[in-house]
DNA sequence: TATTTGCCTACTGTGTCAATAGGTAATTAG
DNA sequence: CTAATTACCTATTGACACAGTAGGCAAATA
């Protein structure tokens, strides 16, 4: 499940890259535009400037814009900022868990098979492939 | 991301697949061989029984034994009982939610792209292909 | 200097996950 | 017929994440 935190996420790069101009954009547009909690926006940006994916300036006349062009984000590198990892089970997500049924494991080839399906799918769209 | 009822629903599906005798496995046995709490199989089994998914029989000699035989089912159906729902995005996943952004949210076709997806990966995968 | 804006810490209520605990009901083997 | 086995039922727990809310501090410019 993509929480609301991914897909909030995604509707503010989103606005931001419909902004043609290179100004910044305060988050209370954004949030105004998109219907969300500024309250709640303002954790989630936090985590996308703190990933490079945003720069925010503070004081009067900042805001946030996009730290690179639409088309050289990936959906699936905004995602992982805010969902913490695109994998699907414990058994990928976790580097260092050395599951003892790996070699016999009768369910992991499927597992692997949907975690590679899911981050093609992810990381082969691009921001701007969601601006029609 | 998948929990563990759901992995451990299939681990005990995939279990009972494999004894080729038609006798009722008790749980404990299983519980056993998958190296997972008895108890909190229980709480798993249980859902799959009323789900029609196993035909579970009390008292001595008794235990639980697939309804169907095992290409007759799909992984997608085994999940969706533990899961609840197979669908990631909640503006998908509630039928009855109708949300005022959907003539015109740009990230809408992306969920629903990825939700068919997911949806054709494991209802495509019956039981006895995990099988090997 | 006043206003605008981002940034920081903290808190809350709700829900789910992953179990555990203990008892009741059903069924059959002896 | 009784004792053992097994499923089934209710309740509880601790940990954690989600989806926010609240209030104030810091920065920067008009």
């Amino acid at each position: 499940m993509i929480s609301t935190k991914g897909r909030y996420a995604l509707r503010v790069m989103l606005d931001l890259a419909k902004q043609q101009s290179d100004s910044y954009i305060p988050l209370k547009d954004i949030a105004e535009r998109q219907g969300i909690s500024k309250k709640y926006l303002e954790i989630i940006v936090k985590e996308l400037v703190s990933s490079k994916l945003l720069i925010g300036v503070s004081g009067k006349g900042g805001g946030y814009k996009l730290a690179r062009k639409p088309d050289e984000y990936t959906v699936g590198e905004i995602l992982e900022v805010t969902e913490g990892s695109l994998d699907v089970v414990a058994c990928l997500a976790d580097e260092n868990y050395d599951c003892p049924r790996k070699e016999f494991c009768e369910t992991l080839p499927m597992w692997t098979e949907y975690n590679n399906m899911i981050h093609n799918f992810f990381y082969n769209k691009k921001l701007s492939d969601l601006l029609k």
